[in-house]
DNA sequence: AATCATTTCCAAAGCGCTTTGAATTTTTAC
DNA sequence: GTAAAAATTCAAAGCGCTTTGGAAATGATT
């Protein structure tokens, strides 16, 4: 069924059908309810194709998911972000057009992008420092929003992130507060700038606080639980061992757990830990009461959020960037306690200042 | 650049420059060359869809995810299947189309996709028992593959599987052979397919062994960790707990191994766990040694290959459905042990028969 | 050199929709 | 009752591509 038979089937013209179904206001109250109502009965959907070649509009959103060759690794919260930006496409008559491109090709990827016209806008996933392809997407003048920032870009660009700096600031505060001096921070991948702003926040707190930053408790790499196992081992194994860990994400935090309770320590008491939670759907941190004291913010959320931006700037283009930052929110669990008192130190407060109270 | 533009550059009709892009035999080698050439240069790329609208073929897949609304659960290993998808679709030439939809208006969203003709075939994702989608893409006409398998349905249709009945039984074989007889299994949605195959296999292998299932012993949710966390919990307090447990997920095993090293026992030698792995990309399974013993398949790898013979079906209508079982593979890590001897038992192998030995 | 077969290229139709500009019908104003 | 205005409807063009049916150019055959 098409449009043509649609409207042979109602006796009137496609024009008359056409406008009838979008909304038009020339066209009779009771010609539109009779063409909305054939329309149902017989399931009719406008070609998307068809209508997109008519229109100039793709009405479909390009993520564009780069697979590294070397690891095969899919950007951990990918599929939450998606899943919330889908949500916004489909309540909008938007598709969501995913592409699975090996790192080196990408910059060719949006040029192809454009140029077939599959996608009004795109969503950058995962920006690094001066990340090139907001250049790139400028050029080409393909409308876009960053999940995330990219610092020392020069160019105005719209974008949506959670305060990184400001979540490991309160997250390396509250462990100071709570008397431990011996951080350790295993980061994501600090090529990647979220990862640069949570380290640079780690740093800012322990500055403040007069705590020399020691680079035997910082690493940088791939955010998997092997890997937040590996070097948590390494460093408490290590001579003068941290008493807690900030874990750039709770993956990290899992394999960190696991290496502190494999030597027979108690989280919460011996060692703490706290992460940065993006609310993974089926990786909560707890049910109800958190595993873990954590900074969260939901990614999914801002999947929502980052396509309504997007949206909005393709119906308007003449709209001003638009810049989005969330700040994260500080939940308190069983992964962290006074550090232990080998010197008897001063009593240290439970909680940071307009933290919640902890349930213990 | 269009056809246009770029046949008139090359003072050549869009006939020709059509057939020399898309390699028809009636064109003159050197003006091939010269167009592609051209094409290159400019770097034209055809309108997909005037592409699509043209031939009739949309050049693209969909992937309607059901997210319900009680739970925002995403499926589980879904992102690594859609990475391995879009790798294929990629290399030829196809687009990946996901479609988030609430679960009840999943029928909806098929009929819809057909209607407005955006993909020509689509991946079905966690097929149920006697799953309804199947009837309705056979109805509708839309070319399908299942990723997973439905029992009881009385069509003939392509699907893509692991052995979940067989993964099972091996891994329940193995810990009998190392002497447990207590062992719980904490199983996905038993709604799932999967789930219930893996639920038969266990019961399979406890049967010919002559042990009789425990319901204490058997459970079935949603794959968090915080649900295998619970439920080990309660397992392990209640009386007469388990000695072994088999874990539907990797993640689940994760919370089945908190609550035992919360209650200071030694995963491997007090308790074994052994899981079904999905060997997603950011949770690998150890680094070298796995972490847990496990039935191992991988998603991504599935997700390559269903999308290979969604493609194949697509491009040859005629082509019988096609069903692939794949074996999971046993991995032994440290995770499983000798039952512990309260009653002093004969010796027990160390290893299942054609298992690899573990490295301990 | 004329004829036929082959190779190479092209004009135009068509895919299913939207939208422009005009035609038709209905309503309002006198 | 008629002219003007407003409300409806429509025919046709166009979006950028593929593909059919045919024309022009080239090569082979006599």
């Amino acid at each position: 069924m098409n449009l043509r038979q649609l409207s042979e089937k109602l006796g009137l013209s496609q024009t008359t059908v056409s406008r009838a179904l979008n909304g038009y206001p020339e066209v009779k109250e009771e010609t539109r309810r009779k063409v909305i109502e054939a329309a149902a009965r017989y399931n009719y959907h406008p070609d998307t194709r068809a209508q997109s070649l008519a229109t100039g509009r793709a009405k479909a959103i390009g993520h564009v998911i780069p697979h590294s060759t070397k690891h095969e690794m899919v950007n951990v919260v990918f599929a939450d972000f998606i899943a919330g930006a889908g949500e916004t496409y489909a309540a909008n008559g938007y598709e969501l057009i995913m592409s699975m491109v090996s790192d080196e090709d990408e910059a060719k990827a949006y040029r192809t992008l454009a140029q077939k016209r599959s996608v009004d806008g795109v969503i950058v996933h995962g920006p690094t420092l001066n990340d090139p392809r907001i250049a790139l997407l400028q050029e080409i003048g393909l409308p876009f929003v960053v999940h995330g920032r990219s610092s020392e870009v020069p160019h105005e660009y719209s974008w949506l992130d959670v305060n990184n700096t400001r979540a490991l600031e309160r997250a390396t505060e509250f462990l100071i507060d709570l008397g431990h001096r011996r951080i350790a921070l295993i980061n994501g991948l600090e090529s990647m700038d979220f990862a640069l702003r949570r380290r640079r926040g780690y740093l800012n707190a322990l500055e403040t606080a007069g705590i020399a930053a020691d680079p035997k408790l910082m690493s940088s790499a791939e955010m998997t639980e092997p890997y937040g196992y590996t070097m948590a081992q390494k460093m408490l194994d290590g001579q003068n061992p941290p008493t807690a860990f900030i874990a750039s994400s709770i993956v990290i935090a899992m394999g960190v757990r696991r290496a502190i309770e494999e030597r027979g320590l108690t989280l919460g008491k011996d060692i703490s830990i706290i992460c940065f939670d993006d609310a993974i759907s089926y990786f909560p941190n707890g049910d109800g009461e958190p595993i873990f004291t954590a900074t969260r913010s939901s990614v999914r959320e801002a999947g929502r959020r980052a396509a309504e931006i997007l949206l909005d700037q393709i119906n308007d283009p003449t709209r001003k960037s638009r810049h989005e930052l969330w700040e994260a929110e500080l939940v308190v669990g069983r992964s962290t306690g006074p550090a232990p008192t080998t010197t008897p130190a001063q009593s240290p407060p439970q909680a940071a200042a307009g933290a919640p109270a902890p349930r213990t």
